[in-house]
RNA sequence: CGCGGGGUGGAGCAGUCCGGUAGCUCGUUGGGCUCAUAACCCAAAGGUCGGUGGUUCAAAUCCGCCCCCCGCAACCA
């Protein structure tokens, strides 16, 4: 097993509201990435956070009559704020970065320095349509009916003195070296065509119409604005600028940054801007994954069609949900989430499929064998296709969990378990049962069963933690069989295993009856 | 002529890069089994792969044109 380090991030929530499922989305892909290569010896640093600043924070909390800073501490800390959100996941992040945590802010204004002595900083003026009352400039794409998307009033055209990033200095080499990093592909195409060809625009990156973000050290009227202050977070929380961590040495460069499409341009071409200025290796992958959409429908809070991700796992559980949204959706493209589709895809797997499937053979050994199996075991030419398709399964979800296909690596998984409930109906144990002199063949089928659930189970743990503890616990596999090193060999749960009744672990839901609890 | 994604049996999707008997899950119908969570196993029905033209011995897959849906365009994952 590898010794080497593998860095993770997923973005920093802008702090605005609370969290729903698309949040939930990125952050338990990351986890299940993060797990996975723990689990193959990685020294792995799980990075999430919360971005703080910005206008739309600092009027939030006016309107709540709180401190920017209050507001954003509760947004965290209250109850089923981020933080217990996170919890109720089971997110196994290593660190966690606040915008408004001092060392971050330290190193934000060490960055801006930097940019701008080097000259990839410069001042000028920003023009824009600009909504007085919202304090805010808006695009003119960003205008509805050429008026303010916020409060709908008219827009003037304004000026004020800012600071710009030289980002148009570094297109080129941007063009050339964006098919290395970012992926799916077809993100590339929308970047190249839509941003690079056209020709990149230098970027204002500090406002000088709201005061809650990180002052200019040396000139500080200017707030400095989320691109630099947002992006830089995955560097400085290694300790780029600061004292508080030093392992930036360590993990950088990045081993891949998880985004939403949304948001791939900011991580594709501007974040790569600023690690050239500031003579940093980039990362060595961003991916933009996909949407889950709502009816069709991008989810948002304007839109009020948000799913939260709360009430889901207090209903199903944890594990279900990180599973089911992992295993319906390929994770490149965008997926439309229903609360149907949700139901049905824990009954057929997780219920039908694998639970049943622990359950049968469980208690078949305890039924034929009062709990542990025999030394004796006789196998036969029969066994040999379940076998081989467990004992081949690591190789294959390796694959595509290196390549960031989730929905290949599950589908990889209950491809066997399907197998091993096909084989217990090959076999027929209850017949075997009926003759004392079966009783070698029937410990041997038994045990096939209970190792290729071991084997299923190991695999699906930096998905299901939780669950599949107890699925080893009740199949009696020791935590150290239950490890990547020892999934890849079938025979490696001792031969006189004892397995230990427990309770159902994925109950069958009534679809009907679920659907009417969650549309109330 | 803005850009990107999508249009595949009743539903949801994979396959399209690197052409070669159209696959998966759910649902439906018939059968089997009884160890198990009314679960499990087998079989069947159901698609001219959005339309059209072309390349090719061969196209869901490559090329042209057209239609429909969704999204993006500077702080909603």
């Amino acid at each position: 097993m590898s010794k080497d380090t593998f860095y993770i991030t997923t973005p920093i929530y802008y702090s605005s509201g609370d969290l729903h499922i698309g949040h939930t989305y990125t952050t338990v892909a990351a986890d299940v990435m993060a797990r996975y290569k723990r689990m193959q010896g990685f020294d792995v640093m799980f990075l999430t956070g919360t971005d703080e600043h910005g206008l739309k924070v600092e009027k939030s909390a006016e309107a709540a009559g709180v401190t920017p800073q209050q507001f954003v501490d509760d947004l965290l800390y209250k109850d089923g704020g981020i933080l217990s959100l996170w919890k109720l996941m089971n997110i196994s992040y290593d660190r966690f970065i606040r915008t408004t945590d001092d060392y971050h802010i330290k190193s934000i204004q060490t960055i801006f320095r930097r940019l701008y002595d080097k000259g990839d900083i410069y001042k000028d003026v920003y023009k824009g349509l600009y909504c007085v009352p919202c304090e805010s400039f808006w695009t003119e794409s960003q205008l509805q009916d050429g008026n303010c998307p916020d409060c709908s009033r008219p827009v003037d055209y304004a000026e004020e003195e800012a600071y710009f990033f030289r980002q148009s200095k570094y297109a080129d080499k941007i063009m050339s070296l964006i098919g290395d990093y970012l992926e799916p592909a077809s993100r590339v195409n929308e970047m190249v065509n839509n941003f690079l060809k056209p020709g990149l625009e230098d970027i204002c990156v500090t406002r000088t119409s709201f005061k809650w973000g990180i002052p200019v050290d040396f000139d500080p009227e200017h707030v400095i604005y989320v691109w630099v202050d947002a992006l830089s977070n995955y560097i400085t929380a290694l300790g780029y600028g600061n004292d508080k961590y030093d392992d930036f040495d360590k993990y950088w460069p990045c081993d891949v940054h998880y985004v939403g499409k949304e948001i791939v341009r900011l991580h594709s071409i501007l974040w790569q801007s600023m690690l050239l200025a500031l003579d940093i290796p980039l990362p060595k992958k961003v991916f933009g994954h996909g949407w889950l959409n709502l009816d069709g429908v991008k989810m948002s809070k304007s839109r009020g069609n948000v799913i939260d991700p709360i009430i889901l796992t207090e209903r199903y559980g944890v594990d279900a949900l990180r599973f089911f949204i992992l295993r319906e959706y390929t994770f490149g493209t965008d997926g439309n989430f229903t609360n149907e589709l949700l139901i049905n895809r824990i009954n057929s797997d997780l219920s039908n499929d694998l639970g049943n499937l622990v359950s049968r053979t469980v208690s078949m050994v305890i039924k034929y064998f009062e709990g542990s199996l025999p030394e004796n075991q006789e196998s036969s030419p029969e066994d040999n296709e379940l076998i081989t398709a467990a004992g081949g399964l690591y190789a294959l979800y390796e694959k595509s969990m290196d390549s960031y296909a989730y929905q290949d690596a599950l589908s990889a998984i209950f491809a066997v378990t399907s197998r091993a409930n096909k084989y217990i109906d090959e076999t027929a144990p209850w017949v075997l049962a009926k003759d004392e002199a079966n009783k070698p063949r029937l410990a041997a089928v038994l045990y096939n069963l209970l190792e290729t659930i071991r084997i299923c189970t190991v695999l699906l743990t930096p998905y299901m933690p939780n669950s599949c503890e107890e699925i080893l616990r009740q199949i009696g596999a020791s935590a150290d069989i239950s490890t990547f090193s020892r999934a890849l060999t079938f025979g490696t749960l001792p031969k006189t295993v004892t397995v230990n009744k427990g309770e159902i672990i994925f109950p069958r839901l009534d679809l009907e009856k679920e659907l009417a609890y969650l549309t109330t």
